[in-house]
DNA sequence: TAGCAATAATTGATGCTGTCAAATAATTCG
DNA sequence: CGAATTATTTGACAGCATCAATTATTGCTA
């Protein structure tokens, strides 16, 4: 348990749609001026008026100083702005990412920032013992925040694989080696408090969107490298889910040349030379050193080793196709690299990039790719993420138990 | 010039997004009753009730004759359902498709079916030419609607390649040789008529999607094969166009063999290997008949002759490909596949289900494939679908000249 | 065949929400 | 200091969807 009496105080309260607008539109773009928010959302300065000043009293929306001096307002005459802004330690959010053999939280405020981190080292993947984990996890967390748990929204959580956000099911997650398995249910009863679970790379992809690089962008999308290659959508302003709950799906499409086996028993897959484990079993074949590991593997390719440098080369060819394939499909203005695997990034670079200009098509290739290497919190703060944007769109319905 | 005081009294009024859904649903799922309306958009019935009035008035939306008789209504007691249903000859709109050597209109009602077909062959794929062979179609079509013109909503123009719709310039078509021509403006001036230019294969996903086989389906792509292998898709209740106008580029992604050479100069496109032409090229070359026609060499296929078959099945294992890229990515409920090319689907057939079957990944794999052949009137329908979607939805903004 | 149960559609009062236009606030510039 | 300029607030107003009650029309039953 948790907090006993959370979850009235806490629920943020925007009712109609062009509140949910306003709101977001200073959560992801503040500190911003009522003028420019009416502008932005199309709606009235009236409405941005009226609609924050509730939100003001609830102390989650703040102004800052209205900035005056020619010096910084670039001398125009006028009112100067008054910028608004969302408080972030006003509303707290926790957000756990579980991996295979370990389950990694954070404490976070509205802005996704982590205010504290926490972990625990999984024995099994059996699902009571990753509920029992993420429960500790959270306690810790809860315990971190002291008194301000009464402010927590509830608690977000990451898994890969095919995962039912609106029932809070994992469906299928081969990593864990899970299907049909619950966990929103059993934490929210373990906890007293709302459970959100979500895909790992959606979760990543939402956070990028609202407060990384994919901000300015209505149509984004994020590809992940590393054990696995996946890939989150947001296009049109939403995230693209899939009607079976399966979209993203990058890893398994036949990119690379058949003469690849994957691990799921098909041929040419792109994870079959891409993945990080791919890429390892390849240069340990090369070099003959069944028990490399893959930081040594990037030090071969580093110094320059030609079957060191082939295999990330070839990686790097698969990803670029994959990347291209997201490019020529959806369209996107920005696309995100992340994932573990960018810790050897330079030496898929080359490759990447080549790749993807030779596989763009027409204006696809304006597609901007941005990298980042995120940590493991980083994840857990995606999780964090999905519970915030649904907790603003109001679409956050507390699991509890029954 | 069609109509002298055409657009004003043509022009649809839906003032709120509800009065859209209400009449998006009456249109796309008439005829139904207001309950029923008012569940499936999460209204009322009241506002069922007030939005449908004025329509009733306006002549646009008919109440059918409440079907009583215990037979036709399931035995169920209580009031009979009033159907509503779009009176289709309310509005009409023009469509024409462009292809390389002709050019075909139709002249459709509200719910997109064809009423008159005409159709121009083209000298040349010159702006000029295209516009005037255009603006002859739509004044023949004109004069077969007679006094209706004044019903007229606009006319739609269905161009394959990168289409920007809202402000009417084909901004690349390669297969017409374009690059930037304006046509909406040109055609408006001429025609004095709204004018929409639009994607083909958007338009026709349009069609499909609102009149067609993803009336019921969130999340619908198609996917077109014949002298190009195109996709549409239909995410989340709207329209994928990409951030630079450029989505659903299928044709292009490396998905076959390396040593297919494709005419964009790439390796490995799909089209390298599955576009009719390449198909032709292919039975051509096996055979040792340069002069076949593409009808002979399905005939020698279907005749069992080996190379023949081995070309069909190497084309429908690049467009399986193709389709398990769009199931994976982007997770629809249905994909329809369409196109000329789909004379010869059964000779494809075998190759793309199982090389579907084959990597279509986890839930993906629950995604219906549907076919359809679509006949070239069909495409010029899709331009008017996209005219009547956009009206409906109060996107239309009419394009004249200045 | 009347009356009851069930379902569909309408009506009018109500309240909320966003807009409009005018007023107020706070600055720069001359 | 006043005019110009930009930001924000205010209050009247209108539109729209909901709610709850009413009316409409049927099947079923006694």
């Amino acid at each position: 348990m948790i907090a006993s009496g959370t979850g009235e105080d806490a629920r943020l309260t925007l009712r109609t749609p062009a509140s949910v607008d306003i709101f977001t539109r200073i959560l992801t773009h503040g500190p911003i001026g009522r003028v420019d928010v009416g502008r932005q959302t199309g709606l009235s300065q009236a409405a941005v008026t009226k609609t924050v000043a509730p939100l003001l009293l609830d102390g989650i929306v703040a102004v800052d100083r209205p900035l005056a001096g020619a010096a910084l307002t670039g001398a125009a005459p006028g009112r100067p702005v008054h910028p608004l802004r969302v408080v972030p330690s006003a509303r707290l959010v926790l957000g756990v990412k579980v991996n295979p053999d370990e389950v990694i939280g954070v404490a976070t405020g509205m802005t996704a920032a982590i205010l504290h981190v926490a972990r625990r080292p999984l024995g099994s993947t059996d699902p009571a013992a990753v509920v029992e984990a993420v429960a500790q996890v959270a306690e810790e967390l809860g315990g971190l925040l002291g008194d301000r748990v009464d402010r927590l929204i509830g608690l977000g959580v990451a898994v890969s694989g095919d995962v039912d956000a609106a029932t809070g099911i994992v469906r299928d997650s081969p990593l864990l080696g899970w299907r049909g398995v619950p966990l929103a249910h059993p934490l929210a009863a373990r906890l007293g408090v709302p459970v959100r679970v979500d895909n790992d790379v959606r979760a990543l992809t939402i956070a990028e969107h609202w407060f990384g690089v994919g901000r300015d962008s209505g149509s984004f999308a994020v590809v992940t490298i590393g054990s696995g290659i996946g890939c989150g959508l947001y296009l049109n302003d939403d995230v693209v889910s899939g009607a079976h709950g399966v979209a993203g799906e990058l890893g398994h499409l036949p990119l690379a040349s058949l003469d690849a086996v994957c691990v799921c028993g098909r041929r040419g897959c792109v994870e079959a030379v891409a993945s990080s484990g791919a890429v390892l079993r390849a240069v340990r074949t090369v070099t003959d050193a069944p028990r490399l590991t893959l930081a040594e593997a990037a030090a071969l390719a580093r110094e320059g080793v030609p079957g060191a440098v082939a295999a990330f080369d070839r990686a790097g060819t698969a990803i670029g196709a994959a990347l291209a394939v997201v490019a020529n499909l959806t369209g996107p203005d920005t696309v995100l690299v992340a994932g573990e695997g960018m810790a050897e990034f330079e030496l898929y670079e080359r490759a990447i990039r080549s790749t993807f200009a030779a596989h763009a098509f027409g204006a696809a290739a304006d597609c901007v790719l941005v990298t980042r290497a995120h940590s493991f919190e980083d994840w857990a703060r995606g999780a964090a993420a999905s519970v915030i944007r649904a907790a603003v769109r109001q679409e956050f319905q507390p699991t509890f138990s029954g």
